[in-house]
DNA sequence: AGCACGCCGACT
DNA sequence: GTCGGCGTGCTC
């Protein structure tokens, strides 16, 4: 009786096809496998053995194994399977995602060797036409080097391809044989940090067992989180045991890396989004085979193939960009933990502005909770001030107080940051003279602003109206969306300051090639200068000379319809503070707003993050949203608006509407994307299991109905954003 | 996702 | 009369 296995395809297809293993092919889960697949061949990874095939179907047989072991462990295997459930995407997919493109493509699982060169042992010139002058350099570079050369070594030194071919046609060189494997030795070249007092009891509360356990590491910035994580690891993980350490993409810098590398020397091992196909497969293997590493990684590392995983660290847990990017959209935090408790290990879940679910959960008791609230070293906490700019004129979006704190500033040769906050400019229209916001008539909510149409729209009825530019409250001609008129702060300040450069840091600025770098070294020069940035620059990048903030607006993340906005507005307003002052002088941060007396932000100049979080969770509980209940949203993307709402409302009627709460159909606040219309339908539950059920079943349902090609959809759960 | 099948417009 | 557009359906 041959055996009937169930393989998974890297196709966006809910379902998996089953195989008969030919006789003395005994296969086993997470095992890589060729199959034939309608008129052509594919990869496969066999998910399930011994199974039941559906009645009805003849099946093929599995072409052949790619290796005699399971590419993906049981623990791995565990983990997407979860995943795949959890995030309603297709299990080929989330199972392919775990695999190095390498093996995706279905070529072997072996570390491409990079050819290397060495000259024949009596080689000799003569051979060799008057004129090949390089081929004889190239010859003699060869000889006179001790070991065999890689191509890459070679092109670096000007090398061409035709040359190295002309000698090895001649016979004057050969392809070495692959080098033994020999694992460099790990030598660290460094003793460790000394920890301060407060480091040292906060060291001393972390988990030294080898059992599951989440502990959330509350320590503010500055006060020396990676040290911890460097002491943690020396007391805990074995030299045998692995550990993944995840970062978030933009703090992946060489120079922590660099810091890591100092205290476990070649332990380390990196992964991210700029290793090549071959780095990775590298890297895979290593982590597959059970090598005993530390793997600095961004998000996509919490999916690799660990066997011997003894500890986790998630560094800025709240980070967004660890929910991130398309199709299987997973917090590769929330898989990291999942990951922890699956494998009986530790997670240490670092922050100084940690996430809401996370809080909430140290506050029930799932998590541990450890703080380190004291700034190592000289430097002390930022001071903050609200600065009310109702009815005060705004020049580029800056009002007078906050240009003569800049001039004060710049003069005494001091640095300054200014920062326009984009994010929360999921639009509302305000009243830029009494403060004022558009309201809906019959929700408790503000109405969100859609620029497509100038409509404001609520996001829990169907309510909407044109947007207006006198003020209903105050009669003032000044009403705008919030975040506007910002764009010129640059010019603004150039022109204002023009002894003084002015640098702005974006995404643009960040990725073209040496443009930080000559940011970064203008900074710290330590001459005054004026750095304008988004998002940017609340994380990453330290500004040692910076001792004023100025927060342009902090309006947009009060009153957005994306409920997370308050959250990550005050995350990065501290973040953004936490730059200010990290040298000897104390920094200070104005934060510009037209609500002043609004309680979010008069906690927050209180800077307490642990207040301002106890705040925000009160107010998610009271109007029940995450992380007191669960939350998915079903988008829909068409080429007529029509279409994209006509699908959501089809699929609202049939959900139940006992057991969810609907908000939706609504365009979304970014309603037009490459010409394409976008809606979303907002689900909440109060149960996560409940949910999962429910959302199952419509994507079955959703799976078998015959929609358009041009309409595109998916669910997200978990959203980060609602807009 | 691929790929084949199938039914309508502008070309040798 | 065909080549080829991409809508629809299937892949164990």
């Amino acid at each position: 009786m041959p055996q009937t296995v169930r393989v998974a395809l890297n196709r966006p297809i809910r379902r998996l096809f089953d195989y008969i293993a030919p006789d003395q092919m005994a296969l086993v889960p997470g095992q890589r496998v060729q199959v034939p697949f309608g008129q052509r061949h594919a990869t496969g990874l066999v998910v399930e053995t011994d199974v039941t095939p559906p009645p009805g179907i003849d099946l093929k047989p599995v072409s052949k194994t790619l290796e005699s072991w399971p590419a993906l462990p049981t623990e791995t295997l565990n983990l997407l399977t979860w995943a795949s459930g959890y995030y309603q995407h297709p299990l080929g997919e989330c199972l392919f995602m775990a695999l190095p493109p390498a093996l995706r493509k279905g070529r072997p699982a072996e570390p491409a060797e990079e050819d290397s060169w060495w000259a024949v042992a009596d080689a000799s010139t003569e051979g060799l036409p008057g004129n090949a002058r390089r081929q004889r350099q190239l010859l003699s570079l060869l000889q006179e080097h001790p070991r065999p050369m890689a191509w890459s070594q070679l092109r670096h030194r000007g090398y061409t391809l035709p040359q190295l071919k002309g000698l090895i046609e001649k016979g004057l060189v050969r392809q070495a044989e692959p080098p033994e494997s020999a694992s460099t030795p790990a030598t660290a070249t460094e003793t460790f940090p000394t920890l301060t007092d407060a480091q040292r009891i906060a060291a001393d509360a972390l988990p030294d067992g080898k059992d599951f356990s989440a502990t959330l590491l509350y320590g503010i910035t500055g006060s020396g989180k990676t040290e911890l994580y460097l002491d943690y690891l020396k007391r805990t993980l074995d030299d045998s045991a692995q550990a993944l350490v995840l970062v978030p993409e933009i703090n992946l810098t060489p120079q922590t890396v660099a810091r890591f590398h100092r205290y476990f020397g070649d332990r380390i091992v990196v992964w991210h989004s700029a290793l090549n196909d071959r780095q990775r497969l590298q890297t895979w293997l290593r982590v597959r085979e059970g090598e005993p590493v530390i793997l600095i990684g961004t998000r996509s590392a919490v999916l690799l193939p660990f066997t011997r995983l003894q500890t986790i660290v998630v560094d800025e847990e709240h980070d967004s960009s660890y929910k991130q990017g398309e199709g299987f959209r997973y917090s590769a935090r929330d898989l990291a933990v999942f990951r922890a408790r699956e494998n009986q290990c530790p997670i240490i879940l670092g922050s100084a502005t940690p996430s809401l679910e996370s809080l909430q959960n140290a506050a029930t008791g799932k998590y541990r909770q450890v703080d380190l609230t004291e700034r190592a070293g000289t430097a002390s906490p930022p001071r903050l001030r609200l600065l009310d700019i109702r009815s005060r004129p705004l020049n580029g979006g800056l009002s007078r107080p906050a240009m003569d704190d800049i001039r004060t500033t710049l003069a005494a040769g001091e640095q300054v940051l200014v920062y326009i906050n984009r994010r929360g400019f999921a639009p509302v229209l305000m009243c830029f003279d009494c403060g004022h916001i558009a309201e809906c008539p019959h929700c408790d909510t503000h109405l969100t602003y859609h620029r497509r149409d100038r409509a404001l729209r609520c996001h829990h009825c169907d309510y909407q109206q044109p947007a207006f530019s006198q003020c209903p409250k105050c009669a003032g001609e000044a009403c705008q969306p919030v975040g506007q008129g910002t764009e010129q702060t640059e010019d603004v300040l150039a022109t204002s300051f023009p002894d003084v450069p002015v640098l702005r840091i974006d995404r643009d600025s960040t990725q073209r090639k040496g443009s930080i770098q000559a940011i970064l070294k203008q900074v710290n020069s330590g001459e005054p200068c004026i750095l304008v940035g988004t998002q940017m620059v609340a994380k990453g990048h330290d500004f040692p000379n910076v001792t004023l903030v100025v927060v342009v607006n902090a309006d947009g993340g009060l009153f957005s319809v994306d409920f997370r906005a308050p959250e990550q507005m005050v995350q990065t307003l501290l973040q953004v503070s936490g730059r200010a002052g990290r040298g000897e002088k104390p920094g200070r941060v104005l934060i510009q707003t037209c609500h002043s007396d609004h309680p979010l932000l008069t906690t927050i100049a209180q800077g307490d993050y642990l207040a301002m979080a106890r705040q925000l969770l009160a107010e998610r509980e009271q109007i029940n949203l995450p992380p007191f209940r669960a939350m998915a949203v079903l988008r829909a993307e068409a080429p007529s608006m029509e279409a994209a709402l006509t699908f959501l409302d089809q699929a609202r009627n049939d959900l139940p509407s006992d057991t969810l709460d609907i908000w939706g159909p609504l365009p979304a606040t970014m309603a037009r994307k490459a010409g394409r219309h976008r809606a979303q339908l907002v689900l909440q539950s109060s149960g996560r299991g409940g949910l999962n059920r429910t959302l199952a079943r419509l994507c079955a349902r959703l799976d078998q109905q015959r929609l358009p090609t041009s309409l595109r959809w998916m669910v997200d759960v978990d959203p980060l954003e609602t807009g």
